[in-house]
DNA sequence: ATGACGGAAGTTTTCCGA
C-alpha cells in the first residue's frame, strides 16, 4: 500500500501533472493540499477517469485540501473537530488497509487505516497575528489528534506541515535561524505532535543528505537545492512495523510550470 | 533593505505563499 501528499499550488493549473505523476507512479492515496478552487470547481470526473475516487474540501483563493484514492474514503471529517476555522486546511478519511506484505499477517486484510491530509498554516512572520494563529491551530490539531489515535490506532497525518524539524531540513540553517518554519515555537508544537506517538517516516529510513520537499521558485532554488523539508508523513506505533519505506519524489519539480513541492511517498506493506 | 517567482483576483496592482 502506498500513500503520498503533495501541495500543488492551484489544482486548476496542476491538474494535468496530478494525473501524470499518478499515471506514473501509482497510489492508494493521495492527500493534496492547495487546491486554490471551491468544491463546484473540483475534476471529480478527470480523477474517476483516471481510476480514483475524490473527495474535497475546497475554498476560493487560497488553502483547499482533497483525498483521491483506489477506493473510496469512509467517515469523512473537513478540518479539525473542536478547532473554530474559517480556512480548509484538513481532510480525513478512512481507507482500507490492502496489506500485500505475507510478514504483515498479523494485520487482517479488512483493517483499515485512518488518513488526515493537512495544510498547516504558514504562519508569515513570527510575532504576527499569522503566527498566532499557526500556533493557536497546531494546538487545536494535537489536542484533536489526541483522542482520534486512540478510536483509530492506525492512522497517518501527512501534508504540508511548513514546519522544519531541525536545522537539517534547511538548506541554509544560519539565514532562516528563528525565521519562519524555523522557529523553537512551530518546532516544539512539531515535536508535540510526534510525542502523540507519532513518527517522522522520512527518518525511518536511509535518505540523502540535504533531502528537501519544498524550494523557491525564485533564484533557482531548485537548480541550486536551495530548499527546505516541510512536508511530512508521521506514522502511528502501529503502523511502524508495516512501513516499508519514505522518499521524496522530485521528478515532478523538473515539469513546465511545476508547483514549488514535491511530493513525498510512504510504501505500507 | 528589498526583490526575486508564481497564482489568484481582476484589470493594474496587491496580497499571499515559504
Amino acid at each position: 500500500m502506498k500513500l503520498a501528499t503533495w501541495n500543488i499550488n492551484s489544482l486548476t493549473v496542476r491538474l494535468p501533472q496530478v494525473l501524470d505523476w499518478l499515471a506514473a507512479s501509482p497510489v492508494d492515496v493521495l492527500a493534496l493540499q492547495e487546491l486554490k478552487l471551491t468544491d463546484d470547481k473540483f475534476p471529480h470526473a478527470a480523477f474517476q477517469a483516471a481510476g480514483y475516487a475524490s473527495v474535497c474540501f475546497g475554498q476560493k483563493t487560497y488553502n483547499g485540501v482533497a483525498l483521491i484514492s483506489k477506493s473510496p474514503a469512509q467517515d469523512v471529517v473537513r478540518n479539525i473537530p473542536g478547532f473554530d476555522d474559517d480556512l480548509a486546511r484538513v481532510i480525513s478519511g478512512t481507507f482500507a488497509l490492502s496489506t500485500t506484505d505475507a510478514s504483515a499477517s498479523n494485520v487482517a486484510a479488512q483493517d483499515s487505516v485512518r488518513v488526515v491530509g493537512a495544510y498547516f498554516p504558514n504562519g508569515q512572520e513570527p510575532g504576527s497575528d499569522k503566527f498566532e494563529y499557526k500556533l493557536a491551530w497546531l494546538q487545536g490539531l494535537r489536542a484533536w489528534l489526541r483522542t482520534e489515535l486512540v478510536t483509530h490506532p492506525r492512522l497517518v497525518l501527512m501534508g504540508d506541515f511548513n514546519i522544519t524539524f531541525d536545522d537539517t531540513d534547511v538548506w541554509d540553517p544560519e539565514g532562516m535561524r528563528d525565521q519562519i518554519h524555523c522557529t523553537d515555537e512551530e518546532r516544539y508544537e512539531l515535536g508535540a505532535l510526534i510525542a502523540l506517538g507519532l513518527a517522522d517516516a522520512h527518518r525511518l529510513f536511509p535518505q540523502a543528505a540535504k533531502s528537501y520537499s519544498w524550494w523557491d521558485y525564485r533564484d533557482f532554488g531548485f537548480k541550486r537545492n536551495h530548499g527546505m523539508r516541510i512536508d511530512h508523513i508521521l506514522i502511528s506505533q502501529a503502523l511502524q512495523p508495516l512501513a516499508r519505506g519514505c522518499w521524496i519524489d522530485k521528478a515532478p519539480r523538473k515539469n513546465e510550470r511545476p508547483s514549488d513541492h514535491a511530493p513525498v511517498v510512504l510504501e505500507l506493506a
